[in-house]
Formats: C-alpha cells, sequence, structure tokens
DNA sequence: TCGCCCCGT
DNA sequence: GGACGGGGCGA
C-alpha cells in the first residue's frame, strides 16, 4: 500500500533544539513539499497535501434548541430534561456544577432558578408531540423531532454559506466540512502568481508563504505546548480540554476570540525562558487561515440567523478535526497547524480519538497496558497486525496524524433510518400492551416519514424492523420488507410491527417486554418517479437495478432493461413527472414550486450534472431564503465522486477479538 | 437480505 | 442511561 502523499520525500521535521524526543519517522508525514502540480490539480482527494477538514458542532444543542424556542435570556441557565435525567445542560447553567449526570433535583439544589424543560413528547391520545406539565413516562414517549429539524436547518444555513464545500452530518450536532475546493480555488484568487507553473515544471515546489495574519481567526494550537508535566502517561494533555461535562468555570463571554498563541514566526519563549525554535509556516497553514476565514463566517451566520453558538475545529484531517474542535468550546474555533500535531498528539488519551473510545481502543489499552497516542507510536505496524488485523493500518496512521476518510456528503441530509424506540419503566406482560406501545411508534414513524415526504415525496423505507429486549436478555431483532405505500399510515406501520411481534415475543403472556424500537431501514428515493432530492442527477438510464425483491411492490412487474418507471403501481405514480431518459439531459421539477429545470448539454454528461448541480443549488437557495424565517428545509445536494474508501477500522475481526479476550466484550452479554 | 454488533452524540 | 443515528460482518 501507499502511505506516502509527497512525491518527493519530505525533509525531516523540524527539531526543537536538536533533541532526539521524535523518532523522525513518526510526523514525517506532516511537513510534505508541495508543489505547483498538488496546488494545480484538483483531485487529490485524501492525498491532497492542501486539505482542510473542519469539524463544527453545536454548543449545548438541545438546550440551545429550548432557549431558541422559548427565547429565553441567553444568560439563562437552563437544562433539558429526558423523565428525570438531564440531557442537555447549558453554560449558564455549568457555571453552578450542574452536570449532564445529575437528577433534576440536584441540579435545582445546585441552581434554584435553573430553567427545567422537559423534551416534547408524544402523549396517548395526541397527534402530535408537544410540552407537557405531566409527562409521564408510563404513558409518553419523547420526541426529538424539533431538534433534528433545528438541525437541518444549520446544515442547510452551512451548506449555503459554504459553496463548494463538502458537508457531512456527523450527528444531530456536528457536521464534517471539507473545505479544500474553496480553499483552493481563493489560494488561487489571492495568490495568482501561483498559477503560473514555472520553467522548472509543475514539480517545483511552491514559492515561500507570504505571512498569516491568525489574528481573529481562531485559537491556534501551540506548536511548543507549555505543559507543566512533559509527558506523564494519564494525565498529559496538551492543554486544558474541556469535557462536555465538565462543569465548572471557564465560560468564554460570547465572541471572545481567544488569543492567539503565537504568532512570531520563528520564535518564541516559552515559560521556562527556553527559547523554542519553531517550524516556517507553509502553504497548508495558509490553507488552514483561510478554512478558518469561511468557517468563522459561516458559524457567525448561523449564530446570528439561527441562534445556535458553535464550536469548531480546523485540520489536515477529520479526526484532528473533531479533536481540535473541542480544544475550546462556546462560540470558539481552533485550528491545528501541521506542526504542531506531534506535540499535540503525544500525549493525547487515544481512547479520546473518534473510534477509538470503544472496545477497540480498550483492547488496544489492555494490550499494550498503556494510554496515550505517545505509548504507542512504539509499536510497529507488524506487530499492530498480528493482533488487530484490519484495523491496524488505520490505527497506525492515526496515531501518526495520518486519517484518510473522506467527508462525504450523503447525498443529502435525509437519513436512511427512522427509529422509534421506548424504554419501559416498568417491563410489559400482556400482547395488548405490546400492540399498544407498537401503534404508538408507528405513529410516530407515519408522522416522520409522511413529514419526509414533504420534502421528498417517494420516499420509501424498504424494511421495518422490531426490536425488542425481554426481561435480561440481550434485545433481538425482526425485520421484514416494508411495501411501497404512497400513504404511509399508523395502521399499514402497526399491523406490520404486530406481525414482527408475533414472530418475535410470540403470544407467551409472561415474558416481561422492557424495551421496543420499532425502525425503518433503507429509507431511499423510490425509483422512476420524479426525482427530486439526490436522484435528479443521475441520468436515468444509469440507475442501478434493485435485486427481485420487487414482491414487495405491489401490482408491479418487472421490466427488464426499461428504465422506466416501473416500479411504482398506477395510483402512486399518478402525479409525478414523465422523465425522457434517452437524451443526454437532465431535467428537474421543483417539488415545491413546479419549477421545471432543463439541461441539454452537447457536453458530457458530467458537466451536464454540474450544470444541473448549479442550478438545483440555486433554486435551493432561493427556497431556503423564504422559509428561512419558519420551516426547514433540508436541501439537496449532489454527490460527485466515488472513490475507493480507505478501511475504517471494522470492529468485528476475528484476531481483535482473540486480543481481546472475553473480557471487554462482555459488556453487551450474549454468547 | 437477516440478525447482530459496534461506533457515536 | 435513553433515544436516537450510521455502518459492518457472517451466515
Amino acid at each position: 500500500m501507499m502511505t506516502s502523499n509527497s512525491p518527493t520525500k519530505s525533509k525531516l521535521v523540524w527539531k526543537g533544539k536538536g533533541k532526539a524526543t521524535e523518532p523522525p519517522q513518526d510526523y514525517d508525514d506532516l511537513n510534505p513539499v508541495i508543489t505547483y502540480r498538488h496546488l494545480l490539480s484538483n483531485n487529490l482527494g485524501v492525498r491532497d497535501p492542501l486539505r482542510v477538514i473542519a469539524l463544527c458542532d453545536s454548543d449545548a444543542f438541545y438546550a440551545a434548541c429550548e432557549m431558541n424556542r422559548l427565547g429565553v435570556d441567553p444568560e439563562t441557565p437552563l437544562v433539558v430534561l429526558q423523565w428525570d435525567s438531564l440531557i442537555a445542560v447549558n453554560y449558564p447553567a455549568r457555571k453552578y456544577g450542574i452536570s449532564r449526570m445529575d437528577k433534576k433535583k440536584e441540579a435545582l439544589k445546585r441552581c434554584p432558578h435553573l430553567k427545567v424543560v422537559h423534551v416534547a413528547t408524544y402523549k396517548e391520545g395526541e397527534p402530535e408531540p408537544g410540552y407537557w406539565d405531566d409527562v409521564d413516562t408510563n404513558t409518553h414517549k419523547v420526541s426529538l423531532d424539533y431538534y433534528r429539524r433545528e438541525s437541518l436547518k444549520i446544515a442547510a444555513m452551512f451548506k449555503e454559506q459554504l459553496p463548494g464545500c463538502e458537508l457531512e452530518k456527523a450527528s444531530i450536532d456536528e457536521a464534517f466540512i471539507d473545505f479544500t475546493k474553496p480553499v483552493r480555488e481563493i489560494m488561487l484568487q489571492r495568490y495568482p502568481h501561483l498559477a503560473q507553473v514555472p520553467p522548472e515544471g509543475a514539480d517545483t515546489p511552491l514559492p515561500p508563504p507570504p505571512p498569516i495574519m491568525w489574528e481573529g481567526l481562531g485559537n491556534l494550537i501551540p506548536v511548543n505546548p507549555s505543559p507543566t508535566v512533559d509527558q506523564k502517561p494519564g494525565d498529559g494533555q496538551p492543554v486544558a480540554h474541556e469535557s462536555a461535562e465538565s462543569a465548572q468555570n471557564g465560560i468564554e463571554p460570547e465572541q471572545k476570540q481567544v488569543e492567539v498563541t503565537e504568532n512570531k514566526e520563528h520564535q518564541s519563549t516559552d515559560p521556562r525562558g527556553k527559547d523554542v525554535e519553531e517550524p516556517p509556516h507553509t502553504w497548508h497553514d495558509v490553507a488552514l487561515s483561510i478554512a478558518a476565514e469561511l468557517m468563522g463566517k459561516a458559524r457567525e451566520e448561523v449564530r446570528v440567523k439561527l441562534g445556535y453558538s458553535t464550536s469548531a475545529g480546523i485540520a489536515r484531517n477529520k479526526f484532528l478535526a473533531k479533536l481540535t474542535a473541542s480544544y475550546k468550546k462556546l462560540n470558539n474555533q481552533s485550528i491545528l497547524r501541521n506542526s504542531a500535531i506531534p506535540k499535540y498528539l503525544r500525549p493525547m488519551q487515544f481512547q479520546k480519538i473518534r473510534f477509538l473510545g470503544g472496545k477497540l481502543g480498550d483492547a488496544l489499552a489492555k494490550e499494550y497496558d498503556v494510554s496515550t497516542v505517545g505509548d504507542l507510536l512504539t509499536i510497529s505496524l507488524d506487530e499492530m497486525q498480528d493482533k488487530f488485523g484490519e484495523s491496524s493500518l488505520w490505527i497506525y496512521e492515526v496515531l501518526r496524524g495520518i486519517d484518510r476518510t473522506e467527508v462525504k456528503d450523503k447525498g443529502s441530509t435525509l437519513n436512511k433510518s427512522m427509529l422509534a424506540s421506548k424504554n419501559l419503566p416498568k417491563p410489559i406482560t400482556k400482547a395488548s400492551e405490546g400492540q399498544h406501545w407498537i401503534r404508538v411508534l408507528a405513529a410516530e414513524l407515519a408522522l416522520r416519514l409522511n413529514d419526509a415526504r414533504k420534502i421528498s415525496p417517494n420516499l420509501w423505507p424498504k424494511t421495518l424492523v422490531l426490536h425488542a429486549r425481554k426481561g435480561y436478555e440481550a434485545g433481538r431483532s425482526k425485520q421484514s420488507p416494508f411495501p411501497f405505500h404512497r400513504e404511509v399510515t399508523v395502521d399499514v406501520i402497526a399491523a406490520a410491527g404486530d406481525k414482527l411481534w408475533k414472530e418475535l415475543v410470540g403470544n407467551s403472556s409472561n415474558l416481561k417486554v422492557s424495551s421496543v424500537q420499532l425502525a425503518f431501514t433503507g429509507i431511499d428515493v423510490a425509483e422512476g418517479g420524479q426525482r427530486s432530492i439526490e436522484g435528479f442527477l443521475k441520468p436515468i438510464s444509469s440507475t442501478k437495478k434493485r435485486p427481485r425483491d420487487s414482491a414487495a411492490i405491489t401490482d408491479v412487474q418487472d421490466e427488464e432493461e426499461l428504465p422506466q418507471p416501473a416500479r411504482l403501481s398506477a395510483s402512486d405514480v399518478d402525479n409525478l413527472n414523465d422523465e425522457s431518459p434517452h437524451v443526454p439531459s437532465a431535467s428537474y421539477t421543483c417539488v415545491r414550486c413546479g419549477k421545471a429545470f432543463q439541461v441539454t448539454g452537447a457536453n458530457q454528461s458530467s458537466s451536464i450534472d454540474e450544470q444541473m448541480s448549479r442550478l438545483k443549488m440555486e433554486h435551493d437557495d432561493f427556497h431556503f431564503a423564504q422559509d428561512l424565517a419558519d420551516e426547514s428545509t433540508p436541501r439537496s445536494v449532489i454527490t460527485v465522486t466515488e472513490k475507493k474508501t480507505e478501511k475504517k477500522p471494522s470492529s468485528s475481526n476475528k484476531k481483535r477479538k482473540t486480543a481481546a479476550g472475553p473480557s471487554g466484550i462482555e459488556k453487551f452479554f450474549r454468547k
């Protein structure tokens, strides 16, 4: 495999004082020579030495949602309750030492005037979730829908504010953003001389970069942190790392962009008075600074227009961006230069790294009896591979600041699954109770699906899954294909759910069921009709055909090669638009206003796609602007490339299991 | 596909 | 811990 992304072997990393603290081979990926070819090519993907990724997350998101909804003063200490537990604590409340693990009582004790908001719930009899005074876990079920909508709004605004960026929603309150493309454009704009390849050729290194004004762009993670502890496994965080739960202190006044840690080009002084050599900055630093500029503007826009404060981290790849984002929270962003990576990473608890927070990280810690990234640097790839198999390369590289996983636009902000779940405070025993909860969950799914269909009609959840946990056993699940229905009603879902229930728990009246989950999975736009969201880009003739599962679809026959809308019943197709499959053109009709677009290019289809994509985005922006005031409008996105993806750590790996032993695994019991 | 498992917020 | 969401793997 190739691990080097620099065409020429990069020079050795700078070294502080010539101390041989760093095995040179460990972080020598971090300062690649950047050439004109690098700058001018557009398809370097994850190997792009100018890659810039951000992770942006909302601060105390659920709490912020409720504050906006209720229009309370930003300084109001507020917590969001789910039954008796706090699921979100805003920053003013954290000043009182309230943490997420507190109960309502404790929280109120710490802060008597605390605003306590219970999440919306579905109440028996009520068709829609709401905020009630008398929440009761025995009869209600939580609805997180409001937060989902708000989340979509934020994502939509980022997309609008950051044209050319890829955005991957990573959770309800987080998104990765790939700034590489727009940043490159801006670089060429600002430094036009870079566009001229010198006579020596495209592989000539770029000239020295201009000075960078970091002021106002965010917190620079120091290249030479000034820790009191140099290297102590266990507590060696390079800097105060605010954990989400850490209750105390540390509240930044809004808007205070914290000091930039260093600005001097080549020299700084650490607290102990030693001069520490600093690396010169690079074109990648320039790229980071531009991304920080863009990120900062977009975040500010979200804060002002939507009322959500966010924190972002900007770095060369996803996992570092994620780490960097938590460097300083609450309306802040931080920047991790490549040159700061080694010292930042080495003392880091590796279990803080994304995907190493679970069993894999545990297994690593146990296997080598260590806790920091630095501790693991001595393990050779070969050695790791024996015990951790395929995950090893990913781990090995991550420890060295390398992560080639892509930021992928998930095609749209539409989810691929929809889950409604309920933990029963007192396990149920009667079949009728099961039916009752299935109906409640089905009602929610119906509501949410039909809601999503307002934005993308023809959404089709291909399977329905019922999950139940009996007594102390592990949960079990049953699933079945879910036929396409133009109208998805509670009854249809509940009926299917009941069938699954019978298969899963049977009629035995005495088994205690303590949790029930009903989920749609495989949600996608049913082919053949109007392609309203991501479907519109695919040339209709190249749509993949589904395997023989068409039994699921009522009264449809399967025409083999015809790129026809054959998947839906006649009544389903009723109000769908026609498409002309055979011309090299793309057409699209906006489901919301009916406006039709057509691109008939003499160009290649890819360029048609691009044109269409542009049109679509512009049009979306139009709707977005209109909608912003009240309703959420998830916007469609174009998936451009399809590259082979890097191997991410996979959890099931025989060798790893062997290594981990029975010890770590028995958490989710059942042998 | 199905059922299970693991990752995350 | 609860209510989600994403993904991978063996059969």
